[in-house]
DNA sequence: TAGTGGTCTAGACCACCCC
DNA sequence: GGGTGGTCTAGACCACTAT
C-alpha cells in the first residue's frame, strides 16, 4: 500500500531502517567483525519487503561501516584505522634515514602494510601525466605502478612516471625494490635536488573498475591525489597518479603564512 | 523473467543503459542544459521496467554529470567547472588587497560566487573543535556558519570557531561582513601573527541532510576539511570546519622539500 | 543443498512541478 | 490535470558460498 499510512513522517523506512542498522554498529552493538542479520532476517523483523531492506543495506553500505560478500552476508568491518599522510613525508632527513613513507605511516598507525610491484617499465606517456613532465604524449616514458595494502586489504594503486632521459643512466630505477629511501633518494643520489612537490587532489565516486581493484562498494568515494616532483632547476623529474580508497586515509597539509 | 536470456553478459542491464546514458552525455549528444529522457521513456526504450531503470539513474547521478530534482526530471549539469583552490590562498598580500579567497578563486574560474550569513554568534565548542582550539569543550566561543554558492547552487558550508578572549575586542568579527579580507585579516589587524595554516582533508558519502543542504545526490562523495589558523605564538585561534561537494572542487597543495 | 545477496518485473500509490 | 521522480510490494530467477 504505498507509502506507510497513518501520521507518519516523510522520511522513507529505508531511511530508518539504515539508520537504525548503523546506530547499532557505531553504539556497539553489533561490533566489528560480527554478521549484520541476512536481508530475509530483516524482512521479517521490519515487516517490509525484500526490495526495501535491500536499499537500506545499499544506504548501511554507503557509510563504509560494512563489507557485503555475495553468498555471504555483511560484516561489520574492522575499524577503519585511518591513517595520516602529512605533508613532512617528503622531508630529506626520512629519505636518509631510509624509510619509505607508505610502510612508515602504516607503522606508526599500527597496521601491517605490503607493497605489490605490478608492473615495472617503459610506456607511452599518458596525455595528462605527459604535459606534468613536460613532453609529448605518446614518447617513452618509465612506469612503476605498485598496488598497497593494509591489513591484508588492497588500500592505494601508485604510478609513478619518469622521462626517460632522466632514468636511463640509474638503474636502480628499473629494480622492483629501488633501495632505503625510495626512487626519490636515487634521484637526488643522482643529482636532481628537490624543491619542491605539488599535489592536486579530488575525490569523486569510484568506478566499477576501481572498486574492484580496491575492494570498495561500487559508488564508494575514492581520492584521486597526483603529485608532481620539482627540482632545484625547476624540472618535473616525476609525476606520481595514486588512487586510494577515500575511507582509508586522512591527509594533513601545513601551509606557511608567506607574504 | 529474471536477468536476460541467451548469450548474456555479466554485466547487469541497469548497469549498461547507465553507461550508455553516462556516454551520450560525454559524447555531446547530450549537452549541458538538456534534459534526459524520463524514466517512462526509458522505460519504453529499453524495454525494461520502471525499477531497472530507476537502477540505472541512481548510477548516472553518482557519476555527477546529471542534477535531478522531483516532479521536473534529470537535466545534464552545466560544466562542472571544477575550482582550485590552491595553498597560496592565505598569502598575507591577498589579504591586504582586500580579496576574499573564495570569491577570488570563484571569479579566476569564470563562475559567479554569492556567500550567505546563517549565523553569527556564541556557541558551546563542539568536542573536537574545542580540542583543536585548546579550550574546555562547552566552553563559550565564537560561531561564523556559511553557506558558500557558485552559479546559484551550493557547493559548500562553513563554519568558523573562535575563542572568546580573541575575539571580544573585536566587533567586526560579530558582523556578517567582517570586512576587506575577511577575518584573517580582522585578527592581523589585532595582533595576531600567522604562522601556518594546518589543514586536514578527509572524503565521504554525505550523508541524507549533508545532501540535501549541498543539493547533491545521496551518497554523492563530500570533502571535509578542518583548518587550525596558527599564529607566531603557536596558539590556534581559529578553526574553520568546512564540508564541500566533491565534484566541485580540486585542491592543490605545495610542499617545500624541506630538510 | 540450503542460505545468502543480486537482478528484474509489473504494478500500486505518493509527492512534487507546471500548465 | 497530466507528467515527473520517489517509495513500496510480492514474487521470480540467478549466482555465489558454505556444508
Amino acid at each position: 500500500m504505498g507509502t506507510t499510512v497513518g501520521g507518519e513522517r516523510a522520511v522513507p523506512r529505508y531511511v530508518q531502517i539504515a539508520d537504525e542498522i548503523v546506530q547499532q554498529i557505531r553504539a556497539g552493538v553489533l561490533k566489528p567483525g560480527d554478521m549484520v542479520p541476512s536481508e530475509s532476517e530483516l524482512v521479517d523483523r521490519y515487516g517490509v519487503s525484500g526490495g526495501t531492506i535491500r536499499k537500506a543495506m545499499v544506504e548501511v553500505r554507503a557509510s563504509g561501516l560494512v563489507e557485503t560478500r555475495h553468498g555471504k552476508g555483511s560484516m561489520v568491518k574492522a575499524r577503519p584505522p585511518v591513517r595520516h599522510r602529512s605533508s613532512d613525508r617528503f622531508r630529506r632527513s626520512h629519505r636518509r634515514g631510509g624509510k619509505a613513507a607508505y610502510l612508515a605511516e602504516s607503522e606508526q598507525a599500527g597496521a601491517t602494510a605490503k607493497v605489490s610491484v605490478l608492473y615495472v617499465g617503459p610506456m607511452e606517456a599518458p596525455t595528462g601525466i605527459a604535459d606534468r613532465l613536460g613532453v609529448e604524449a605518446g614518447v617513452q616514458v618509465l612506469a612503476r605502478r605498485r598496488l598497497y595494502f593494509r591489513n591484508g586489504t588492497p588500500v592505494e594503486t601508485a604510478t609513478s612516471y619518469l622521462p626517460w632521459d632522466v632514468v636511463k643512466d640509474i638503474p636502480e630505477l628499473f629494480a622492483e625494490n629501488p633501495g632505503g629511501g625510495g626512487i626519490y633518494a636515487r634521484l637526488e643520489d643522482h643529482g636532481h635536488e628537490f624543491a619542491e612537490f605539488i599535489e592536486t587532489l579530488q575525490a569523486r565516486p569510484a568506478s566499477k573498475a576501481e572498486a574492484s581493484e580496491l575492494a570498495l562498494s561500487p559508488g564508494a568515494p575514492v581520492v584521486h591525489l597526483i603529485r608532481n616532483a620539482v627540482t632545484e632547476e625547476g624540472r618535473v623529474v616525476e609525476v606520481c597518479d595514486t588512487l586510494m580508497a577515500a575511507d582509508q586515509f586522512t591527509f594533513e597539509y601545513r601551509i606557511p603564512a608567506a607574504d
